[in-house]
DNA sequence: TGCCAGGCGGGGT
DNA sequence: ACCCCGCATGGC
């Protein structure tokens, strides 16, 4: 099957924040059909963001398919400057992260990293890939899941995929979850695909981040983490942090407590940051399997090593 | 080969 | 409030 090709609709211009660096934030937790080392593409329904760093500048040429209309521009620039973080002000995250111990050793490698916001529906099923699995497992199944579901378009001579949308996929897709290597979370994912056909507002920038996690919780096979995650990767809410058993006994072990208190504690010193700490908890770490990542704790290796498959690199390797 | 992971829900105490 | 188990799959 060829790929439609997208055709150019606009192009916005944005000044670059000072505490933005367009490379990191493009390369983490990426794809190779999303992010080549230069261009950066962001999937939105029927459309692709092509952004481009032009130094001082971003710039954001917008190609749509032919048969659908996009309202305005202005709405536009509003949604860009969501996904890419544009009007987030880290200064205060920064502050805190200066004087973490786990994390201060890496604030220059990773100062400028904004985590690219995708829409609630993607973003948890994001957090159901990542429950009970390695990151690479858990990164692999949301990479087929968009390989397999996605709609193949080109822009600017590169083939690339859009997401698909929840009305795409019903109890039909069973065989073809699984196929992607989702497992038991594919019964999952069939459910989400049923909440936000029948709720579109839920999957917009725009929904209350209260009203997102409580139907979400409402899933069965959706719990604290993955909604915690996915209000962190589509609505940039890092207040609640997505605690998984990694992330428990990394901060019980960094900060002397016991794993219970872990969350109390880490929302103490977090604040409204918990999440997004938790998120450069695993690019420090390279998001290694939790006893490896331990070794390097103890060895105060707390850099990102930019030889393996890790956040930072796997737009390099899928 | 046979474990076991960056969860979750259900059933026990 | 806890504790414990099974669950699909891929990776080692």
């Amino acid at each position: 099957m060829s790929a439609e090709k997208l055709v150019y609709f606009d192009k916005l211009v944005f000044k670059k924040p000072k505490d933005f660096s367009f490379f990191l934030t493009a390369s983490v937790y990426n794809f190779s059909f999303w992010f080549n080392g230069k261009r950066l593409l962001v999937p939105l329904e029927d459309a692709i963001i092509v952004l481009a760093d032009l130094g001082s500048e971003i710039e954001a040429r917008v190609y749509v398919s032919k048969n659908r209309r996009l309202e305005g521009v202005d709405g536009l620039g509003k949604i860009v400057e969501h996904v890419l973080g544009l009007v987030e002000n880290l200064t205060e995250f920064y502050g805190i992260v200066a004087k973490d111990p786990l994390l201060s050793p890496s604030l220059e490698t990773l100062y400028g990293m904004h985590i690219r916001a995708s829409q609630p529906w993607i973003a948890s099923v994001i957090g159901v890939c990542q429950q009970n699995a390695s990151f690479r497992q858990g990164w692999k199944m949301f990479y087929n899941f968009i390989r397999v579901f996605g709609k193949r378009v080109s822009v600017e001579g590169i083939e690339t995929y859009v997401p698909p949308s929840p009305s795409n996929i019903n109890e039909n897709s069973m065989d073809m979850l699984l196929d992607a290597g989702l497992g038991y979370r594919a019964k999952t994912v069939v459910a989400l695909a049923k909440l936000f056909a029948g709720k579109q507002h839920l999957n917009g920038f725009d929904v209350g981040s209260e009203e997102l996690e409580g139907e979400l919780l409402s899933i069965r096979g959706v719990g604290e983490y993955t909604s915690r995650l996915a209000l962190a990767l589509s609505l940039r809410d890092y207040s609640k942090p997505p605690i998984d058993r990694w992330l428990r006994r990394i901060v019980a072990e960094v900060y002397k407590i016991d794993e219970k208190s872990v969350e109390r504690e880490y929302t103490r010193v977090w604040g409204r940051w918990s999440a997004l700490a938790a998120l450069y908890t695993t690019v420090a770490l390279d998001a290694e399997p939790l006893t490896k990542a331990l070794e390097r704790i103890r060895a105060g290796r707390l850099r990102p090593d930019p030889s393996k498959i890790s956040p930072l690199t796997l737009w390099k390797h899928l």
